[in-house]
DNA sequence: CTCCCGATAT
DNA sequence: ATATCAGGAG
């Protein structure tokens, strides 16, 4: 892999996605972090369609611990995991309360010890809401990383997010971070990737491999 | 490693 | 029917 070649691959993912962007609709810190705790195992449309009337209800920590953890867990019923989120959520709004005033802190130490923040989460709202550069490696972000040779299969997500922060210079890190996101969402897709229209087929085995296995299957039947 | 879990696409 | 979705905790 060299530096050229990841060149190519950042200028390419630029030109297909020059204002990719985090799509978890919010208007402050506090509501990024809980949009992009409820994220987890769910599209980011159907986090919106939930916060769009959870944050016209729930404002403040407090207004979260107000409300019993049965009426929190009906309120984001149709996100899916509800049960852990809306305890997570009510435990990351009383230690937001006790230790940061209700405020969400920006260290990354600080944030992963926030109940239902993981690494991940924590390094999207440092990038989003703090502009403190970071590559948080979620699903697309491995999946598009490892397809590209960014990484190696076997990584862990941590892996991966090293080998990304070697790799990318780091005033790039947080668009790039988006731009893999949106060329995985919209384009590298898990089940049907375009690699038939793909302007990085060739420095992809992965979809190399892909398209003679669809000819394959188009020849068998 | 397993479990949590509803919505959506294929 | 099955895979996947801006993961994290035990």
């Amino acid at each position: 892999m060299t530096g050229k070649r990841v060149r190519h691959i950042l200028d390419t993912i630029a030109g297909m996605y020059p204002d990719a962007h985090c799509e978890l609709h919010h208007s402050n810190p506090f509501e990024l972090t809980i949009a992009v705790l409820l994220s987890a195992q769910c599209t980011d449309e159907t986090v919106n369609k939930v916060t769009a009337d959870l944050f016209r209800k729930y404002n403040k920590p407090e207004d979260y611990i107000a409300v019993s953890l049965e009426e929190l867990e009906q309120d984001i019923r149709r996100i899916g995991l509800f049960r852990n989120k809306a305890k997570n959520i009510q435990s990351l709004c009383r230690l937001l309360l006790e230790k940061y005033d209700g405020e969400i802190p920006r260290k990354h130490e600080q944030l992963v010890e926030l109940p239902g923040v993981g690494r991940k989460t924590a390094n999207v709202v440092m990038s989003n809401a703090f502009d403190v550069p970071a590559i948080a490696v979620d699903t697309h972000v491995e999946r598009v990383s490892k397809r590209l040779g960014l990484a190696d299969p076997d990584d862990t997500v941590l892996q991966v997010e090293q080998k990304l922060m070697k790799k990318v210079p780091r005033e790039e890190w947080t668009q790039t971070h988006h731009r893999l996101i949106f060329f995985g969402r919209y384009h590298c897709k898990a089940q049907n990737p375009g690699c038939g229209v793909c302007p990085l087929l060739d420095k992809c085995g992965e979809g190399k491999l892909r398209l003679k296995t669809v000819v394959k299957r188009k020849s068998i039947k």
